[in-house]
DNA sequence: TTGACATGTCGCGACATTCCGATACTTTAT
DNA sequence: ATAAAGTATCGGAATGTCGCGACATGTCAA
């Protein structure tokens, strides 16, 4: 062989992977919905409550928070009037930790 | 006092702080980005490699390096005709275990 | 200098995202 | 039944993103 210099090993992943993973990032890459991630780790929240934590209208928390739902982050329940909004997917905490050592704290 | 009920304590962090870190997230939320943020954490790589290995025209892997580049993700170092990129931004390692945990693997 | 290679920039069209107002749906209280 | 609170959905306007072709810039070799 006769041609490489530096490169040792191209790391695997295939395409459909990293499609996967950019489309996962997307979601989470809006600070509405990066707050509500945060909130929904320490608590039970309403739509409600997190649209008036995040200084937004109902229907525009409610928007966010059923995008999250449709791609697996979070589930819902109905307790009278009120939906409360929980954390579904497990590596949420993780992701959020590297985000918050980076940004916050 | 009369008025809570079950959330103890909201979690902190500033309006600006969640901006910042959803700025970060888009850049990265791109399957081509995160295929060179991965390569780019397992070696040296000039535009042209990084392009042929995904797939793209070598201008569209120069205007994706650049955009990271300018966010601070990256630096850049002239070699002949070829420039090499390198990771600048040290929680990527971090951030990339977790993607690479959650889809690869 | 001339030409080829490697990278960077610009403008544009196609498409996606975000927010908003209006409206509908669900549940509770009167 | 009616009204109100809480949530969800829809259409549209403004804005942002992506990839492309065309072109400009920088580098080396002959």
């Amino acid at each position: 062989m006769a041609t490489n210099t530096t490169q040792p090993d191209k790391p695997a992943g295939s395409t459909e992977s990293f499609n996967e993973a950019a489309e996962c990032l997307r979601i989470l890459a809006h600070p509405v919905r990066l707050r509500m991630v945060q909130m929904l780790l320490h608590g039970q929240y309403a739509v409600g409550q997190l649209a008036e934590d995040a200084g937004i209208p109902d229907n525009v928390a409610s928007e966010h928070l059923r995008l999250m739902q449709r791609c697996g982050f979070f589930t819902s329940e109905r307790q009278g009037r009120r939906v409360y909004y929980q954390v579904a997917e497990p590596h949420l905490q993780e992701l959020m930790n590297c985000v918050e050592s980076r940004f916050l704290g």
